[in-house]
DNA sequence: GTTAGCACTCGAGGAGGTTGAGTGCTAACA
DNA sequence: TGTTAGCACTCAACCTCCTCGAGTGCTAAC
């Protein structure tokens, strides 16, 4: 892959993201000052097409990037300066971030829209796991004779609470004296840490004692498991579905029709954003076919990790075609998702 | 109108529906004895588009029903008979209603997602007013010396919850006063009920005495009011929305566009459920145009009330293309509507 | 290694023709 | 007066044929 190849590339895809069109040999020796004849930029991209980072629509079109260009371009030809925002996004940013909610499930969701709306794609994220959450408060209260509640707070000011029942009367004290242990057990644990045998062992000398107790510990801990687990606690926010509308290429209604039932498939978002964060390693951009086990090899995908408190984390991301201005895209997505992480008072990372 | 023109625009809608291609004079003749030759209808249908109630796409092709006529046809031609549901249909839903949860959520979720897998068309569901909902429990929860954790608990079985700051210490007795002044005052009241004089009454004495209390106050009924008015507590229930990309009618993307936008909006989904729960004239049909304040012109929507305990209530729907088979989707939405009543202990409903 | 020139390919788009379903009209019939 | 047969007419859908133009690949010359 010599300079002059790479110079080429380069124009194809800038030239097929900027216009949509397949782009031809004198195109390219217009528009960009190659010094050489379209003749010999054919040649390249003969060899261009032979190497499969180019390829032509039909037998008498121009060239089109191909996924592996695309990658390609993204790992090695990007230019830094291409990845600068303009004075006006920069400052959209800024406005939003200065005057957003400061509470986390709204500043989730404005985040996304703005992300939405600046790329004009569909925008996506993941909140940090419930299982990193870490057990802030911890309090049971009797409903009734038969009934008790139990409430945890977490740390990101989540209430979770569920009712039990518990078999026979329990008197006051005792009733203080399992929220006290189990208060010095659980607390300032995140729920990952919270292990069947921790309860157990929290609650033995209490079950030893009163073994009606049993039903109500089971209830506890299947409460516990189920937040940890975060079965359904946790959908992926998703905006801007109808963007992707917008893009020629998703003018034919089948192709909408199975991109949008793998949007519809939480887990298959939750996946993708994921991927990314838990290699952590930065932002990182899904092409084409490297999407086509979830079911959308026509999208592109841009994601970056946020941090919560430091540690903590989850995914912010983009998907859009695999036609994208990748630069601007990447730069957007990193920008905004470090700004979640400071206003989340998580130290920012960006870059690849 | 006599009554050949009445079976003739029958005819063109049943054989419309079924085939979607626009039906012609010699085709009515041929499938439905009607005893006349096909210029005989012709005349006929002639009057029958001057009347408005068929059209023609372009001049030489068969007729299509309008609004007008599909209107007409659900409210004098339908036959009790088209009505019914096939075998396998009353087995499905049987089954289904024998099996499925009794959580009052989830079963709102299965019903909807079982209607809309019978109907091929988009389901939705709006949950009954929060504002119905009558308090069950009230408690107040002291977290720490500055925060306190209301909880109340309505009849539907959720749990709501809210700290709230209490400027400087209260001492558990006032509390425990506190709390049962509230609990004597607002437990059993539905929270439409719960009205800002009624809050303030409970707690006069309390006020008079201490003043600092005030705050806790002004939260408490905004978290009353919060919930009444049920701003984002109540999304109403959307499935199977890709069904709609499977009708013909849907396969030019703009109109999905608008359409899914629409959909995306709560309030449009919740007004179009409700406006024919509030008029409480049972199952309600919209055709056509009679949707297009609400971007759906293209479509027809079945909706039916359910009823909690006998009053409290919500509806329940499909949204399909306006060329559907009415009387099927209306069996279908009336008798999942009545499974819901049923199972939420409130008295069916049926019919128009 | 680069370039100019040229033949070739192929999709897009328009013109023209054919087909078939379906209508509207008219005149004859009961 | 209502019904029918017959016939001319209309029009979308579908072909085919044609041209145009963008773009390529190849070759021979520089």
């Amino acid at each position: 892959m010599d300079e002059r190849k790479k110079q080429i590339l380069h124009a194809v895809i800038r030239d097929y993201v900027d216009v949509g069109e397949p782009v031809g040999s004198r195109t390219i020796a217009k528009k960009y000052d190659l010094g050489v004849s379209p003749a010999t930029i054919r040649n390249e991209m003969s060899d261009l097409e032979e190497m499969g980072f180019i390829r032509q629509p039909h037998a008498s079109a121009g060239r089109v990037p191909s996924d592996k260009g695309y990658r390609y371009y993204v790992d090695n030809l990007m230019e830094p300066e291409e990845k600068l925002l303009s004075d006006e996004e920069q400052q959209q940013v800024a406005d939003f971030f200065q005057n957003c909610a400061a509470e986390m499930e709204q500043l989730f969701q404005q985040s996304c829209r703005l992300l939405s709306s600046m790329t004009n794609y569909t925008a996506m994220l993941v909140k940090p796991r419930l299982a990193d959450s870490v057990l802030e408060r911890f309090k049971l209260v009797r409903l009734n004779e038969n009934q008790l509640l139990a409430i945890m707070i977490t740390d990101d000011g989540k209430i979770h609470n569920k009712i039990m029942n518990v078999a026979a009367a329990l008197p006051d004290a005792k009733l203080a004296e399992l929220e006290a242990v189990l208060q010095e057990r659980l607390l300032g644990r995140s729920l990952a840490d919270v292990t069947d045998s921790l309860v157990a062992e929290a609650a033995k000398h209490l079950l030893e004692q009163q073994n009606l107790l049993r039903q109500t510990f089971d209830l506890l801990r299947e409460l516990l498991f189920d937040y940890r687990d975060e079965g359904s606690h946790n959908k992926p926010l998703i905006q801007g579905t109808l963007n992707l509308l917008k893009q020629p290429e998703f003018h034919d209604v089948d192709t909408v029709r199975e991109l949008f039932s793998a949007l519809e498939t939480d887990d298959v978002v939750k996946e993708l954003l994921l991927m990314a964060s838990e290699k952590r390693r930065g932002t990182v951009v899904y092409i084409g076919d490297e999407l086509s086990p979830q079911g959308m090899s026509a999208c592109s995908m841009v994601t970056t990790p946020y941090y919560v408190n430091g540690e903590k984390m989850g995914s912010i991301g983009v998907l859009g075609p695999t036609r994208m201005p990748y630069p601007k895209v990447i730069a957007l997505v990193e920008q905004i998702g470090a700004e979640v992480s400071r206003k989340m008072g998580g130290k920012a990372e960006g870059g690849q």
